[in-house]
DNA sequence: CATTGATGATACTTAATTGTCTCATTCAAG
DNA sequence: CTTGAATGAGACAATTAAGTATCATCAATG
């Protein structure tokens, strides 16, 4: 049962942080239905089992998106299919954006950096693709893909939004903004 | 020089909680340069400096929403100017969203809840306008210019946009999206 | 010059939380 | 039935931060 227990309070702890990012260890504990000492066998401390779960976050967003870009042909194709997957694990990584202590790991402030500089590579390829209007700086495109996939995990699991539907918003707003005006269509090329 | 030093405190508490969220009273007192005990001579506790400065943070969104929306003529100028102005004074209330203890105020807590309501309100009326995209639910409107606004105002402060073309961006990102194609303009009505 | 109000520094108490340890219990395998 | 591993419960120490109280200092003001 050691593997079930330990999946079972890195659970807990998703939910519970994801609820209060201060949950304490007893909150933690309850929330798994496991002994508050029970936590303490299978992780170090506190840190450690914040740790232990963003780095479970974050192999899983490294897993989803591997496997999107592998299945893409395009850069285009990939950044979509990369917002689907990482929406579709929203709710695994949605207390890392709430976990206040977090910064002070080094791995795991590494990991985030690591990823939102894949995330601006992937979008300077879409880029030399041509599907990203080039009057737009790629910070912004970058800031506004994070912002939008943020938007759409905050959405599913607060119950607004399906998570197959807000899937499919986020590419939808990013390929045609919110409005209904007709855009020129044409362009300075890049 | 009460009211300097309470502003000062009030500015540095805003610093110190943007960084690391769990910032003591220390820390804050450090910040604005000003011994721990003048801090509990100018707030109750330190919930009670959270809330004055959430409390602060609210108002003045507020204020430059009311302003902008009676500048505008039509809902859709008023969305338009309302992201602008929260873009503006985005710094003042950027803590907000990291602030773990400000969902046990009720007042913080449902300052928040009626203006995201507020916006949404402002979005279904710019929908009767027609500037919205009819197919798009009403909840992800607001979630998306919600996550863009914020987007826009992490990237001011981590100092990867300036202020003005943020504002811009956000209005530009919300019209048109990221992408250079062309939409197909014709659309079923509302 | 004397007074008053605000401040800085510091010691102190209190409460909450973490992390350790021990002991009894349970449950499954041999 | 026995054994051993995992657990629950709870006592305990150590740490940290909040909040209070006191005293000396400093600057403005009359």
């Amino acid at each position: 049962m050691a593997l079930a227990t330990r999946e079972r309070i890195l659970e807990a702890a998703g939910r519970a942080l994801t609820r209060s990012p201060n949950a304490t260890v007893d909150q933690i504990a309850a929330e798994a239905r496991v002994g508050r000492a029970t936590v303490f066998r299978h992780f170090e401390s506190r840190a450690g089992l914040l740790k232990a779960l963003a780095e479970r976050a974050i192999d899983e967003t490294d897993r989803v998106a591997r496997e999107a870009v592998a299945q893409a042909c395009t850069a285009t194709d990939a950044l979509r299919l990369v917002t689907r997957a990482i929406v579709g694990v929203g709710e695994s990584y949605r207390f890392l954006g709430s976990a206040p202590e977090l910064d002070d790991e080094p791995e795991i402030a590494g990991a985030y950096q690591r990823q939102m500089s894949e995330l601006a590579d992937l979008v300077k390829a879409v880029r030399r693709e041509g599907f990203i209007r080039p009057d737009l700086p790629t910070a912004w495109v970058v800031a506004s893909i994070d912002g939008l996939i943020w938007a759409a995990c905050r959405a599913v699991g607060d119950g607004e939004l399906g998570a197959v539907q807000a899937q499919d918003l986020v590419w939808d707003t990013i390929k045609k903004g919110l409005s209904n005006e007709k855009v020129s269509g044409f362009r300075d090329g890049q």
